[in-house]
DNA sequence: GTGAAATATTAGCCCAGTCTAACTTTATGC
DNA sequence: GCATAAAGTTAGACTGGGCTAATATTTCAC
């Protein structure tokens, strides 16, 4: 080892290494609750369709198998999302509701505003899906005055 | 029950039912990927800034803990993005440097995008971080021809 | 050169989220 | 009403990705 490489980590340096780290906490923090947005969405989407929500049309919506829906169920149910009764369809808490109205909304805002950046539906709906997980409250609101504007 | 809900999943519904879990099937495919990205584009910059990406330095900068990073590191050699030797820093295969430079130039694209739309640096750092692993090439494409235009 | 500090690894734990196979309960058609 | 089909659950396995505690190795200061 040749070249003197002890740059004995500045403030500065040491706060660029932080917010960096933040930066990854916080997408591990939004990770977390991908699963249990999609499912709340989609439970308050059947209801409105179906009169109901069914793990087996949850199973077939979200492309996994029962025992998985049946899992994830149960995890809601502990983290207060959803209430729950054996061999019945499942049913959203208030808290559950509250979740889904928000994650409606941003996934419509999310999807209006691929579409009108110029994105195929298919394709929107797909990106949509994921990248509303990962929107800040601030780039929401930029995202819905690019699509209400002009 | 009173009301009959018996309507027997017409072609198009079908259809839709199963869009809908290609969707989410894809996003699902995105989070696989998505710690092998941050990390291969982690390791390629250390290298620039640094002149080797060392285990206590992706975990600093990663904000997790050095024997994460080792557990991670070793799932990023056995699907061949990384070359490892005991107590040593290490490096990125070729198909991990092309990974590396694939996610580099998107996570470029979408932060200058985030800024363009106006929103603060470091939000769009944090988000695009993100929000990066969910953006399809026809998005990306756009997200570019935004950042470029007028 | 040696000892202490820094770095890296290993072992072992945990939880989320996926699956298949087997079983139970409910709903349906006749 | 009953047989069977559909739906739901349970058990058990697996992977990824996080942690702490303990140990091994390397680096550095003197
Ligand atoms: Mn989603
Ligand atoms: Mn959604
Ligand atoms: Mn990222
Ligand atoms: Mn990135």
């Amino acid at each position: 080892m040749d070249d003197d490489n002890s740059e004995k980590a500045s403030p500065v340096e040491a706060r660029a290494v932080e917010s960096r780290a933040e930066a990854f906490q916080g997408v591990r923090d939004a990770r977390r609750s991908e699963v249990a947005e999609d499912y709340v969405e989609l439970i308050a989407d059947l209801m409105l369709e179906q009169g109901e929500a069914r793990p087996v049309d949850i199973a077939a919506r979200m492309g996994v198998t029962p025992p998985t829906v049946a899992k994830t169920l149960d995890r809601l149910a502990r983290d207060g999302l959803v209430t729950r009764a054996r061999y019945r369809s499942v049913f959203l808490t208030e808290e559950g509701r509250a979740l889904a109205e928000e994650c409606r909304h941003r996934h419509e805002i999310v999807l209006r505003f691929l579409l009108k950046l110029g994105l195929d539906p298919e394709t929107a709906e797909r990106d949509a899906e994921g990248i509303e997980h990962h929107v800040s409250e601030k780039t929401l609101k930029l995202f819905e005055e690019f699509v209400s504007g002009s």
